[in-house]
RNA sequence: GGGCGUUUAGCUCAGUUGGCUAGAGCGCCGCCCUUACAAGGCGGAAGUCGAGGGUUCGAGUCCCCCAACGCCCA
């Protein structure tokens, strides 16, 4: 074995063997349990970021140790054909020949997406691999694939029947750069700059004007009425009355409707049903034309009269210099206001009437919140059941219609001849009204949320009955970050619910977002992020990973940075030295995959074994509980001071007693053997190389979980492990070198045996002997170990007796400090009838091991001399 | 405006039913190339747990209030 571990010669050659060997496939435990997870699918277009890398970091580490824990683990991989995203790479490839996709048309526009696809959708794949993802790979998903293509028609059609899918005339929120309707998720709302512009409507009846405030003065040019709030004062003679729409010439009405916020700008507000949500509310109320005046390229329409042909912005500009012109503007003001930009290219949003699809949610909701509700589904940590309640009440109808050819196209078609529309899972011929042939398939694609709405059984099968979706659905666990709870998880929790009457998923891991260390969100544009791939060939897959689950408090953002991986890195070395030391040096060779245990361990053998069972108990819990960080730290405290520091080390001595030393390898091969195990989950490329030099010749990856059931613990661990550090603390606070002899008489209530004494002079460097405690201290230091065992250490020789003085004042002060603390506490009379029994005698127990100690150590300074 | 989160060592963070002397990594100081690992070992210094109030025998932990920062929704 190399002095040092090489992740990158490791890992490529671990991933081969694990995949090849079928050990991701749920098939290597035919008897197991299913338990399953499906992948968060990432974009297919998309590379892996540092996200990524902690989401599949937190779900390896779940299906891995379920794996090793019998079930028939099913980690389903997959990509997204993310629609927006993907149509907006390869128009971007376009635009470098200088062509559209108009000119290329869509057949061969979305001929080019597939051979992008084909060309760039394994990027993720291997990056995955790179990662150590143990996802079964056969059973790949896509979801432009063909199965999970047909899962979207029969939802659409479904939901069409039943009434929940519907076509309309709406205000909707559309992005002029991509040239499509969004939900309303899909839009960031920022408050940006801007100009509150006041403009003055003269009455038709030549009583003056009303003045209205706008941010958006373009939108006047399709204004067709004035709203104010029935009750304002001001404006109670003006309801009913007619206003002339200034640079249009047109006759608006003035109406009254309780929509209309007094306390914004004047009170009173122009009303544009085609451009603005709440104006469209107001203009249905009263019967008020739409007229569109702004176009799907944000250019004003032919309705906007001499501004025809003007982008929105510069017709901003030019209404308001006409406006000045006929002095129709009172003044302008500054204005921070709420702009929504398209959360893909963050192009401001434009308001726009337009006949779209819809999904209505009414229905759905109800049983998705239930299926949280009455723990179907839970969500971990429990704090984000409030947002997905809070989301789901307040949902507006989902808008999944967009304006792109890259995605699932919606199965309508509209008879030319009697206007019919017709939904069905097979291409229609025919006009079911009319009988007309002459039909015309809907334009438009769904948006990509609809079908990963669909993912969790999709995925599967569905809508077959397949051998999978029976075995796998629902599944176990879902990790995801928040971020994507509203995209993501509450549609898959209505859908799912609406056609399998069952919550997709039992437990819903949340994690946070890596963050740089300001706490900055890593983006490539603020040039902040981490490559995980760089990190990889820089670190080492496990050591990126370990950072990752050490650092992810459940629910918490992680602030990453390059030195957690390399502190993960150097336990990955000192793992590797430690299982060479074992193998090379002490000679430890093949454990059995259980068992294996010594029949007569001796007393260290069984005190690491009792740890080692404890741990690994506590780890399980914690699990199960999905504290990944706090689990690992555990581990890796355990793993690093009590087996590699303590351990070890007693190892050493051992391995030079004939008695002894057959007991501790086997001990040794089982501790090395279950931390491999315990850790592989989380790191498992170096686990299962090293595993490889320990086992039998079987993989890690399908080894059984270790044993978790508890083993007593010798009691004279404690005391031996408290004499050595004190010795080791009197050797570094009076710098005797190594080479001096130090003579300890150990004074012990029980006599000590002799593996004990010996192991105190190994580990300490030490001469120890059993004793008397001396007549006279004078001229010693105590060393307490608890436990009735007391070392002495004569000074004369070693040390300067002056300089003993302050350890032991130092000493004494400080079991001062914490007695007085204890006695106050006894001698408040509520605390011995109010505290648990427990409490109390420990706290007794306390006081009087102190005031013994503290007697001792005062003789000891009074007999110093 | 509503909701959520954060505030603990020099830095970044753990600390889940309230209960021994509040932990880790990195950094810092001292000693040590002791038969794996100097990417290491041993030892050490370092915290009024954001401020204030309350409940309790007992609060980093529960309640109230305030402040700063961050996120989500409107």
């Amino acid at each position: 074995m190399n002095p040092t571990y090489q992740p990158d010669e490791v890992e490529a050659r671990w991933y081969k063997v694990w995949e090849e060997s079928g050990s991701f496939r749920p098939e290597v435990n035919p008897d197991g349990e299913p338990f399953s997870i499906v992948i968060p699918p990432p974009n297919v277009t998309g590379v892996l970021h540092m996200g990524h890398a902690l989401d599949h970091a937190i779900q390896d580490v779940v299906i891995r140790r379920k794996r090793m824990q019998g079930f028939a683990a099913l980690w389903l991989p997959g990509t997204d054909h993310a629609g927006i995203a993907t149509q907006n790479v390869v128009e971007r490839e376009l635009r470098k020949e200088g062509l559209t996709r108009h000119d290329v048309g869509r057949e061969a526009f979305i001929e080019q997406v597939w051979a992008w696809k084909a060309k760039s959708g394994d990027t993720i794949a291997n990056q995955m691999r790179k990662l150590g993802d143990s996802t079964d790979w056969s059973r790949e998903r896509f979801t432009f694939d063909e199965g999970l293509s047909a899962a979207v028609r029969k939802v659409f059609v479904d939901l069409y029947d039943e009434g929940l899918m519907y076509r309309a005339n709406r205000i909707i929120n559309w992005c002029p750069r991509c040239h499509t309707a969004l939900s309303e998720i899909e839009v960031e709302h920022e408050d940006d700059p801007g100009e509150l512009t006041y403009i003055r409507y003269p009455f038709t009846d030549g009583s003056g004007f009303i003045t209205v405030a706008t941010t958006r003065p373009e939108t006047m040019l399709g204004d067709t009425g004035i709203a104010v709030h029935p009750d304002d004062e001001r404006y109670k003679d003006a309801i009913g009355k007619t206003v002339m729409l200034p640079l249009m010439d047109r006759e608006i009405p003035v109406v009254g409707d309780e929509g209309v916020e007094s306390d914004f700008g004047t009170g009173a507000v122009k009303v544009t049903p085609a451009h603005d949500p709440l104006d469209f509310e107001i203009g249905k109320r009263h019967g008020l034309k739409s007229i569109i005046v702004i176009d799907t390229e944000a250019k004003i329409t032919a309705d906007g009269g001499e501004f025809f042909g003007m982008d929105r912005f510069e017709a901003r500009e030019a209404v308001r210099s006409r406006l000045r012109e006929i002095d129709a503007i009172e003044k302008i003001e500054e204005h921070q206001h709420s702009v929504g930009h398209c959360s893909r290219c963050h192009t401001v949003v434009e308001p726009l009437l337009s006949l779209q699809w819809f999904v209505k949610v009414d229905a759905l909701v109800g049983p998705a919140i239930d299926a949280v509700r009455n723990d179907e589904s839970r969500f971990i940590p429990k704090r984000w059941e409030k947002n997905y309640f809070h989301w789901m009440e307040n949902l507006q109808d989902w808008c999944v219609s967009r304006q792109l050819w890259w995605g699932h196209r919606i199965p309508a078609w509209y008879c030319d001849d009697c206007g019919e529309t017709i939904v069905s899972i097979d291409d229609a011929v025919s006009c079911t009204a009319c009988g007309s042939s002459k039909l015309t398939r809907d334009d438009d694609v769904l948006d990509t949320w609809f079908s990963s709405a669909l993912w969790p059984f999709s995925t599967l099968g569905w809508p077959d009955q397949t051998d999978d979706f029976e075995k796998f659905y629902p599944t176990a666990t879902l990790v995801t970050g928040f971020d994507i709870i509203f995209f993501w998880v509450a549609r898959m929790m209505k859908m799912a619910v609406h056609f399998t009457d069952q919550a997709p998923f039992s437990d819903i891991v949340i994690h946070g977002m890596v963050r740089d260390m300001s706490g900055k969100k890593m983006s490539k544009s603020s040039g902040n992020a981490l490559d995980p791939l760089e990190l990889i060939a820089e670190y080492g897959a496990d050591s990126v990973r370990l950072a990752l689950i050490q650092a992810a408090a459940p629910g918490h953002d992680i602030p990453l940075d390059t030195e957690w991986i390399d502190a993960s890195r150097r336990f990955g070395n000192k793992l590797w030295n430690a299982m060479r030391f074992a193998v090379e040096f002490m000679r430890v060779s093949k454990v059995p995959q259980d068992g294996g245990y010594p029949e007569d361990p001796g007393p260290e053998d069984a005190w690491i074994l009792s740890r080692l069972h404890e741990v690994s108990g506590e780890i399980d819990t914690l699990l199960d509980e999905y504290r990944l960080s706090d689990a690992y730290g555990l581990l890796y405290n355990f793993a690093w001071s009590e087996v590699f520091d303590w351990y070890l080390e007693m190892a050493k001595s051992l391995a030079n007693d004939e008695d002894r030393a057959d007991s501790m390898r086997q001990t040794l091969g089982v501790v090395l053997r279950d931390v491999l195990k315990l850790f592989h989950p989380a790191i498992p490329f170096v686990t299962e190389e090293l595993w490889s030099n320990l086992g039998d010749g079987s993989l890690l990856i399908t080894a059984p979980w270790p044993d978790v059931s508890t083993r007593p613990c010798p009691p004279e661990i404690a005391p031996l492990q408290e004499l050595v550090s004190a010795i080791r603390r009197f050797r570094s606070q009076h710098h005797i070198p190594h080479k001096s002899d130090v003579h300890v008489t150990v004074v012990s209530e029980s006599p000590l045996p002799d593996w004990w004494m010996r192991q105190v002079a190994s580990l300490s460097n030490s001469i120890p002997a059993a004793g008397e405690r001396p007549t006279s201290v004078a001229g010693h230091t105590r060393l307490s170990a608890g436990a009735g065992v007391e070392g002495f250490i004569e000074l004369e020789g070693l040390v300067d007796v002056d300089a003993e003085r302050p350890r032991i004042e130092k000493a004494i002060a400080e079991v001062e400090t914490n007695l007085a603390k204890s006695v106050a506490k006894l001698a408040n009379p509520s605390f011995a009838d109010r505290a648990p029994e427990e409490v109390v005698s420990a706290e007794r127990a306390r006081v009087e091991q102190m005031n013994v100690e503290l007697d001792k150590q005062r003789t000891l300074l009074a007999e110093l001399g």
